[in-house]
DNA sequence: GTAATTGCAAATACTTTGCCACGTA
DNA sequence: TACGTGGCAAAGTATTTGCAATTAC
């Protein structure tokens, strides 16, 4: 773990970011808990709370994310997004990261056999999923 | 599509929400749309726009997912969710819809050949994915 | 020394609620 | 008539920015 720590803070390094008490924590907390955190949970965390400002850990957030060390989960917009549930039919969407174009895809979702072996190993109930590609259109290159 | 609108309104009605202008609006901008939508996309949208207020379409959007005509995508927090990227791995999500615990999945993801497929047909460049199950855990149920 | 980074506070943006008027059943 | 629904305006919460002070390199 403190290799994949030190290996991280090296990363940062090389994309030009600079060896901050903060970064050095935010790597941490979000590499031990080892699951998608808010800015709130990040900010409020132990290590990082008396550390600096929730809007220090923003900007970090945003640098890292400019240089592909950390990604914002969702539809990378600020506002949510709702979709009509339609019986029978399933969706997964192809985003285009420059244009925010959302189109859904035809193709049929290789996800159903994975979604049954969770259901059965989990317990979970009412299990559905969401499937979202990203990338950039031929128009946004 | 005339159906498939007066299919979906019945299922409000059925759900015991009543027939009005602004449900059949919305229902009728969605499918035509037949992408996931904000708030702020469709309150402002052609047909919705001078039909009815904001905070109308918000509590609308509120009511269908509750009966489950409709589903806000995303983590279902409000804040947004950041995680770090380890070169070399990747991770899929299980979240619970109750509690709201995240964990990752081991599980190989099944995706990576529909992905190599969308960046052959597409031509979209930077691929990459995100798939979140959603459900709710043996403790919530 | 210089440019990146930080803290604090203020400004935005999106979401959500209160309250009373209105329309559907 | 009764209760769900709608409009308007205000409140709530998360995000983002300005600027002067600080720190890493």
């Amino acid at each position: 773990m403190k290799a994949l720590i030190q290996d991280t803070i090296e990363r940062c390094r090389a994309a030009g970011l600079r060896r901050t008490k903060a970064l050095e924590e935010l790597i941490r907390t979000l590499l031990e808990n080892g699951r998608p955190m808010t800015l709130a949970e990040l900010a409020t965390s132990e290590h990082l709370a008396d550390q600096c400002d929730k809007a220090t850990v923003f900007r970090l957030l945003q640098r890292l994310a400019e240089h592909g060390i950390i990604r914002r989960l969702g539809l990378h917009e600020r506002a949510a997004y709702f979709t009509l549930l339609v019986p029978g039919k399933h969706s997964d969407y192809l985003i285009c990261t420059g244009c925010g174009t959302i189109e859904s895809i035809k193709a049929p979702c290789p996800v159903h056999a994975l979604e049954d072996e969770i259901r059965e190993k989990t317990g979970y109930r009412n299990l559905y999923h969401e499937l979202e590609f990203f990338g950039v259109c031929p128009k946004c290159a």
